[in-house]
RNA sequence: CGGGGAGUGGCGCAGUGGUAGCGCACAGCCUUUGGGUGGCUGAGGUCGUGGGUUCAAAUCCCAUCUCCCCGACCA
């Protein structure tokens, strides 16, 4: 009987309050769409740079960090990049208490400044592939900002790289999507997706193709959960990122850019919750464990301190809540709306018995269990409650996908769902048709489901849906 | 920018011309502790802003600002 959690919903402001406040920071009213980041949402987070970063140095890309500032005429070279992203720019115009002489743009995404420092440090085709990453913060003026979805201000990971052939940059480009991206999102974040190139009119500006990773929400719409484009040879043309290569010809070279965001939060909020607040897979969760002390009485303190260390000895994130002088109700309440996996409570009556109370979120079921066979119980937990988030994930997805042949079915079925329908009776015309109703053409898929290689294929098929 | 809705303690709201209220949250004390315990006391508000009508405005009129929802934008 979960809900459907959105940004919309009634209760939503509950839900997240442990995770996010909305900036008020004018004097009228707050900076539109900014967000406060508060302790726990920041360890959600940083569990999940944790886990991308991780995977991304696999890849082989190395973190730096660039300026927050660039000068607005970086962003002028490349023609449609300033037109995709100009109208969302927040410019300064003054600093050191005068009038700059050219205006700099806070960073909406930074393409140019890597491409101006690429072409100073690449040469060789020996100096490729080049492979960057940066953990920052982007302001984009958005015209509908949506609290956690589509913020003015959000953090992210950009990676810039530079190869020496479209086939190497191409792979690369796959390859953050299915060995970071795809590998987090599933496994960490327990989210079921849709991977597919974007169409021309959804694509990236500036870039020769789009990759995207796709979620269903709890009420059938889609988020785009983070994005790999190619860029060709667009930004090194305007760049200057040139090498030698091994017969000595200068080349331009060929060049990549990868996503992932705050959104995360939101999606993973959206993508799991449900009434009684957050359910976080156990992979991602800051405290996959918590060891509620009901009361301090005959012992409970001692062998609730003993289960934290053994707990956290066995390597999980565990933590000990001994508030006893709070309300039992209130404080179990209160880690269900955190949505920790596993919450283990020790108390006097159980224990009388040797046993002790193990709640696994997500289900809600309790069981009773002898406090020996404790740290067994749990790690077995930590699997199934992962495993099962993904499955229902799945299984919601499924249930609310349909395959249709015509843009009229499409336009119905997009209403509770996602709708796969064959992009050759799309084409640009129905998509334009689709975005009227506010559904757009999420990704373009093989009918197998996986990542087609051009856009050219004869029987593609294109996933359609409304979207955040 | 177009179409809807709303601005009253921290949050959620009631209050259609006559002394600014309720719930939650907050502070203190007591009570309680295996699912948001109950009681008493208390602190906290230029009713978005500016103007107008009136003996009298949260309430009526005009203007303005802001926020939320739907659309164009998007990680």
């Amino acid at each position: 009987m979960a809900s459907v959690l959105t940004p919309q919903s009634k209760d939503f402001p509950r839900w997240y309050q442990d995770v996010v406040a909305r900036a008020e920071l004018a004097e009228n009213g707050p900076v539109r769409g900014t967000m406060v980041i508060r302790p726990y949402g920041m360890a959600i987070w940083e569990r999940m740079q944790a886990e991308v970063d991780v995977r991304i140095k696999a890849a082989g890309a190395r973190n730096v960090y660039f300026p927050l500032f660039i000068p607005e005429s970086y962003l002028r070279r490349e023609a449609e990049h300033v037109e995709g992203f100009s109208p969302e720019l927040a410019v300064v115009t003054h600093a050191g208490g005068k009038e700059l002489e050219e205006p700099l743009v806070v960073r909406p995404t930074s393409e140019t400044v890597f491409g101006e420092y690429m072409a100073k440090w690449i040469q060789s085709y020996r100096d490729l592939p080049l492979l960057l990453n940066q953990w920052a913060n982007v302001v984009r003026w958005e015209m509908r900002p949506r609290v956690f979805l589509r913020t003015t201000e959000f953090l992210w990971q950009e990676g810039h790289t530079a190869h020496a052939t479209e086939a190497d940059a191409a792979a690369y480009a796959r390859r953050i999507l299915h060995d970071v991206y795809e590998d987090f999102m599933v496994n960490v974040l327990a989210l079921p997706l849709l991977l597919g190139r974007k169409t021309v009119k959804e694509r990236f500006a500036g870039a020769t193709n789009t990759l995207t990773l796709e979620a269903m929400m709890g009420d059938g719409k889609a988020l785009q959960m983070g994005t790999s484009h190619e860029l060709g040879q667009n930004f090194a043309r305007v760049f200057d990122i040139h090498h030698l290569d091994a017969t000595g010809a200068q080349q331009d070279c060929w060049t990549t850019s990868w996503g992932v965001s705050t959104r995360m939060v939101g999606g993973l909020i959206m993508g799991h919750g449900d009434d009684a607040g957050l359910r976080l897979p156990p992979a991602l969760a800051p405290t996959q464990v918590v060891v509620l002390l009901v009361r301090d009485e005959a012992g409970a303190g001692d062998v609730a301190a003993k289960l934290v260390t053994e707990l956290a000895g066995a390597g999980h994130r565990v933590e000990l809540d001994a508030r006893v002088d709070q309300g039992f109700g209130r404080r179990a309440v209160d880690w269900e709306l955190k949505g920790v996996p596993v919450r283990v409570e020790v108390g006097p009556r159980d224990l009388a018995e040797g046993n002790v109370t193990v709640v696994r979120r997500d289900r809600g079921e309790k069981v009773s269990a002898p406090l020996a066979s404790v740290p067994g119980r749990v790690a077995d937990l930590l699997v199934e409650i992962q495993r099962d988030l993904f499955d229902d994930a799945t299984r919601r997805r499924d249930e609310r996908t349909a395959e249709v042949t015509t843009i009229e079915d499409a336009l119905e079925a997009a209403k509770t769902g996602f709708v796969r329908i064959p992009w050759a009776t799309v084409g640009e015309e129905g998509e334009a048709r689709l975005a009227r109703e506010a559904v757009t053409v999420r990704c373009l898929q093989r009918p197998d489901g996986s990542v087609p290689d051009t856009a050219d294929d004869a029987d593609l098929v294109a996933v359609v849906a409304r979207s955040y």
